[in-house]
RNA sequence: GUCCCCGUCGUCUAGCCCGGCCUAGGACACCGCCCUUUCACGGCGAUAACACGGGUUCAAAUCCCGUCGGGGACGCCA
């Protein structure tokens, strides 16, 4: 796909915006990728808008709707409302009891201008509403084809809010939305698919204005396991949560696209954001809702974490240990050379980066009490094989001096075997249990050097020897 | 309640528009085997789906109708 992406700040709910809401929407933009062709500018820094279809704020373009606002009403396409909350309530109650569709009845189309005069003079706040016209509203949708609203189930929707005195209040989204779409000649509206029954009163003021109506794409509502829809209760359901759990960028929009959409040939699964550009198409999209699975995910996650630049992962990967490490800028050489390998050995054990702490654990770290504690490795410790094994490696232990290198516990196991006849699993468990608290991890000969190396440089790892004289009790 | 959208393996999907090539393809997860003196990674393999009922047709996952199920909208929110 091509086009231009145009950057639209919608911030025409008073109490709901804030600037920091409009910050962390772009932040999360760049993050993920994507960037606008046009957008708006930083008041703050004074940086100009970007493009020549501005303002990009509609809280900075009020001014083109009342005028616009003012063109229907003289034109007769729009009315004012004097409605009070409490008669379209009443309405509403009304058309639940009979059974009958819940829309407004149009009471104040047919005022007279005598009434409207004498509402106006007497102060009465107003809303302004289009008039729906008799006759099918239609459109054409990308992923669902032809969708037709009879007029009759639609109710006439309120342009502007009521406001007391002359002055009429601030306009709708439902409203703005339309008006920008067409002023910024947007040609593809695409959004979720719960805008579509607003689809039908947008096509109504298109055509009010005489502006031709796009091509509209409503893509399907992503659910959460349980089939309700993505919330809190799920987990991540903001962009900033993906990134603040070590996700990376290509992965979530990866696994986004593949929600409701698969490829030509059937098969490929993974792009990176330019194959996806072109590969894209909304024809291809899928009109059912899907459900959000981690699982896939992840997996997309380790794809790309296998595929990542080492320093790249350095850099994302430090601070998720907090205080256990110096930071990073301050970090000696030594320190960061061992952290890069160490990260080399633990990535392909975690399915996002902020797991990375916990099996960080085996290498800096390590407490035998935790570890003792796990029911898993207490089952393997219970077992006599098991202790067999630990007091012959303490021997081992407490007869060597020095650093423990991966070949001198490879020569202790095998002395262990060849002695005490316990091999395979028996043996191999309960040693790194007792080395890492933990039975699965890394390659020995890929943990000890990170370990001995971790302990000399002081960084509150133990080192080989004394894990297994704590672990065993000497 | 009214209107709208949706319904292929547990999950994401290909196929549907242009019926036969579909004894329904791929991926994730699950399970098994291999690799590994452990576990994971990796490699290989297996299980698993056209919501239901009618109709049209020589032939239907694909076209038509109905039923059921799920979701959304019905706001002077966005």
């Amino acid at each position: 796909m091509g086009g231009d992406f145009l950057l639209r700040i919608e911030d025409t709910d008073l109490d709901r915006s804030e600037t920091r809401y409009e910050k962390q929407l772009i932040e999360d933009l760049r993050w993920l990728g994507l960037d606008w062709d046009e957008g708006p500018g930083d008041p703050a820094t004074g940086t100009p808008d970007k493009g020549a279809h501005g303002p990009y704020r509609q809280s900075e373009r009020l001014g083109i709707y009342a005028e616009l606002t003012e063109r229907l009403l003289a034109e007769g396409k729009a009315y004012r409302c004097f409605c009070t909350q409490e008669e379209l309530e009443a309405e509403r109650e009304l058309a639940a009891k009979e059974h009958g569709p819940q829309i407004y009845s149009g009471r104040c189309r047919a005022l007279s201008q005598a009434t409207i005069d004498e509402n106006l003079a007497a102060g009465k706040p107003f809303a302004v509403r289009l008039k729906i016209e008799d006759r099918p509203l239609r459109f054409h949708d990308l992923v669902r084809g032809e969708v037709e609203f009879a007029a009759e189930t639609v109710s006439d929707p309120i342009l502007v809010r009521s406001a007391s005195g002359v002055s009429s209040g601030v306009p709708v989204y439902n409203y703005v939305v339309t008006i920008d779409d067409a002023l910024m000649e947007i040609t593809h509206v695409i959004r979720g698919d719960d805008h579509i029954s607003n689809t039908p009163k947008q096509v109504a003021i298109y055509e009010a204005f005489g502006w031709p109506v796009p091509e509209f794409a409503h893509l399907s509502t992503i659910l959460g396991a349980d089939r309700e829809r993505l919330s809190k209760r799920h987990g991540a359901t903001s962009i900033s949560t993906f990134r603040e759990m070590g996700y990376l960028p290509e992965a979530l929009v990866n696994y986004l696209a593949l929600l409701g959409w698969g490829a030509e040939d059937g098969k490929t699964e993974t792009f990176t954001l330019k194959e996806l550009t072109k590969a894209f198409s909304l024809e291809r999209v899928t009109p059912s809702p899907a459900i959000f699975d981690f699982d896939k995910l992840n997996w997309l996650n380790r794809h790309y974490l296998k595929l990542a630049d080492p320093a790249r992962l350095a850099a994302l990967s430090w601070g998720y240990f907090g205080d256990r490490l110096p930071a990073r800028d301050a970090a000696p050489e030594t320190v960061q050379s061992w952290f890069d390998r160490m990260l080399a050995v633990l990535v392909p054990y975690v399915d996002h980066l902020d797991q990375l702490p916990d099996k960080a654990a085996m290498i800096f770290g390590f407490d035998v009490e935790v570890a003792r504690a796990d029911e898993e490795n207490a089952t393997v410790l219970a077992a006599d094989s098991a202790r067999i094994v630990l007091s012959e490696l303490a021997t081992h232990a407490r007869a060597h001096s020095g650093q423990v290198t991966p070949e001198v516990l490879k020569a202790w196991m095998n002395e262990i075997k060849a002695a005490t006849k316990i091999k395979g699993a028996d043996l191999f468990h309960p040693v790194r249990i007792a080395l890492t608290g933990s039975q699965s991890g890394p390659m020995f000969d890929k943990l000890i050097p990170l370990i001995e190396e971790g302990a000399a440089l002081g960084l509150g790892a133990i080192g080989v020897r004394e894990r297994i004289e704590r672990f065993v009790g000497v």
